[in-house]
Order: structure tokens, then C-alpha cells, then sequence
DNA sequence: TATAAAGGAATGAACGGTCATTCCGCACAA
DNA sequence: TTGTGCGGAATGACCGTTCATTCCTTTATA
């Protein structure tokens, strides 16, 4: 393993918290949590097993810290180019293509964060439905204005957003595990059969 | 706690090993693997650790047997009353309404298979798709069937699969957590919309 | 500039705790 | 008495975390 660079110019050794992150990220979306015990991340990282408590409190504070920039990189991605004028539809396709795209795109993302689901860790995050909150509020806003608007069937928010993105996020794992190559026509067209299930 | 029964009539004390059964599959449920160690697991069945081990050769085999109990279980109540002759829709109807009535009446099993999946031991699972064989079969003639007669959109079986039971699952989900509570209209209005997925 | 002292960062062996599994003594049926 | 099934303390492996020590960079000094 290659020595970590030095601390030359940034005002920390930034390098090394992202090695460890990287490191973390990877060995829990390869191997879940059981397979991811601080030494192999230390080792896989390049550093000492007790430096990484000096970029982080605990298993759980690195653990969390990655669940929540991953996050946020799902709100990020699904809001870039989001055509807020748009109509319902087009709003929608936006947003569904937008995160297969990066999921697929991002294979390690989707597993840490579905690791993290299924664990201890995400125990506490039951309460929050899907991707956090500013994706609710946005995406809740435009299903809401749907259904007011009598496009989409009269259901809860909780259940269009399981017949929405349930088979997004199925169809990824799919395409991750090599059921399935996804292509932006059959991200399309998956994209389309979810309206339909939506659409009264 | 109370002692187990004796070993009168039957064959075996198939009780104790009911017992401890029941005890894996409720604490793997609620807590997760991390929350059923050998120990409770032991406690929480009326017997001693080392019992377990009469019944199983390992954890390993006492996770597996469950999972292979409840994976039939599922298929069973899937093909009862299975109208085998109806319409391609009845069909569906019937098998995700039986789907999702199974599922939220044993909300144990929901949550050990979710477990088990995202875990070490689901692993090497992961190349049966959903429940198993038996299932896949018959279930995988009907979505064919639909797709020769271009009732359903043209598109792989496992895209199709994810567009049906991935919104199944997750609003079970959603009702054992409380989110939303079903009811046997929604059932099927949800199973409903998850045809006009599927439709061409 | 050369040298030394200081102090923060990194290390990894060691610790305490937990877990799956084993094993030996006990209780009860035959 | 003999044998079988059972219990639960004992065992050894593993993991997260700590901390005494080392390393390295910076700063102070001449």
C-alpha cells in the first residue's frame, strides 16, 4: 500500500479522512457491515487502525457521516436540471431518470445505503421516508399538486412513492447484480410504466 | 421463563425445537441479526445455549431452515385458490392480493426475509430471484404469457417483476411500520395500479 | 543556515467485551 | 445402574476502542 500523500498545501491532510471514507464506503457496500470491521478499513485506507478515530468519534459517527453526504448526493443529482416550471409528467421523468442514472452510475452508494438500512444504524431512520428531507419536500410538493390536480390516483403520498420508486430502486440492484443491462431507452421506458401505475 | 414441555408423545420434542424456531425468527425480525445472539435466542425459547445445537448444526443452519420455511410458506399461500385457468388479471390479482394479505398477517416473516437478504447469509442468494423456484415457475409462465399475448409491455421479466412485487413489498412495509394502514379495498386498488404497470 | 526543542499526528499492540460454539456434569427415564 | 438429553459455564476468536510510544513538521535559537 502506497504511503498517503503529505500535508502539503491543504490546510489539512484531507487526503486521509477521504481515503478512510472511501475505504468504509466500499468494503460495507462489498461485504455489509460484518465485513467491514474498523482494522480492514484502516488497512484498506493505508493507516493505522487508532488514526481513524481522530477524523471521527466512533464506528457509528464515520458510519453516519457517509449515510448523510450519500444522501445528499441523492437530492443533489435529482435537483440538478429539475425543470420546477415543467409539467407534472415531465417533472416526474426528470427526477426518476436523474436517479437511476446515478445509481447506476454510483453502484457503491446504493449498496451502503441499503446496508445501512437493514442495520442497527438505520433503525432510527425509519421515520424518514426515503431520501431525507428536502427530497420529500420538493417531490412530496409534486405529487401532492398531482394528485390535487386529479392526474394521479387518489392514494397516499406513501404508497405512490412505493409504486414510483420502489421499481426504480429494484431495477438498479438488477442492473448492479447483472439481471439486466439498463440503457437511457429502457430507463425510459421503466420511467413510463411507473406513471402508468401512477396516473389515474 | 417457563420449562419447556416434556418429551411425552410425540416422536421428538418437536416443541423445544418449535420454540427455539419461533425465538430466531422474532428476535432476527425485530432486532436484526446483531440483536439475536445464540444466547438470547437460547433464553427467549426456554432452553440453554448449548440446546440449540441438538436441533442445529450451527446458526448458520438454524437461519437457513427458517428462511426456507417462510420462503414456502410464501409460495404456498400464493398458489392457494390459484385460479389457474382465469384471465391473465385475475391471475395477477389474486397472487399479489394473497401476497400482501400474507404478508402484513405475519409481519415476522416480512421482516426475516428482509433480514436475511441483506445480510452475510443472503449472499449467495442472490441469484434466485424474489421467492425461490417454485414461485419463479409458475409465476414467470403467467408474466410470459402476458407478454406473447402483448398484454404486458414488452420488457425482461425481472423489469416486470420489480414493476408488480416492489410495490408490494414496500407498502407492507410501510403498514407494519404504521405508516399507512391497508385495508382490503387498498389492497386492491394497489394492486390495481401496479397492473396498469404492467399493461401494454 | 544549522541545530534543537516542542507539539501535533499517526501508529498498532493491548484491553475489555461480545459472540458462536464446546464440553462436562447433572437429572431423569429405562 | 446405565444411558440419553440437557443446561450453562468455559473457551477461543473477533471487534471496537484506547493509549503509550514514535514519527514528522514546525518553530525557536544561535
Amino acid at each position: 500500500m502506497e504511503k498517503a500523500e503529505k500535508c502539503d498545501k491543504p490546510d489539512k491532510c484531507a487526503e486521509k479522512r477521504e481515503a478512510i471514507i472511501q475505504a468504509a464506503l466500499e468494503l460495507v457496500a462489498e461485504q455489509g457491515f460484518h465485513g467491514a470491521p474498523m482494522a480492514m478499513i484502516a488497512e484498506k485506507a493505508g493507516v493505522g487502525a487508532g488514526t481513524i478515530y481522530r477524523y471521527f468519534e466512533n464506528k457509528d459517527d464515520l458510519i453516519r457521516w457517509i449515510y448523510k453526504n450519500v444522501e445528499e448526493r441523492f437530492v443533489e443529482v435529482m435537483m440538478q436540471g429539475y425543470p420546477e416550471q415543467g409539467p407534472v409528467r415531465e417533472r416526474l421523468v426528470h427526477i426518476g431518470t436523474a436517479l437511476v442514472r446515478h445509481l447506476i452510475s454510483e453502484p457503491l452508494q446504493l449498496r451502503f445505503v441499503e446496508q445501512f438500512h437493514n442495520s442497527p444504524y438505520g433503525v432510527d431512520h425509519r421515520r424518514e421516508k426515503l431520501f431525507g428531507e428536502t427530497r420529500k419536500d420538493i417531490i412530496s410538493d409534486l405529487f401532492q399538486e398531482a394528485v390535487t390536480q386529479q392526474i394521479f390516483k387518489p392514494l397516499e403520498l406513501a404508497i405512490l412513492f412505493s409504486l414510483f420508486f420502489g421499481p426504480l430502486v429494484d431495477i438498479c440492484r438488477d442492473h448492479i447484480l447483472g439481471f439486466i443491462k439498463l440503457d437511457d431507452a429502457l430507463i425510459e421506458q421503466v420511467v413510463g410504466a411507473c406513471w402508468d401505475a401512477l396516473r389515474r
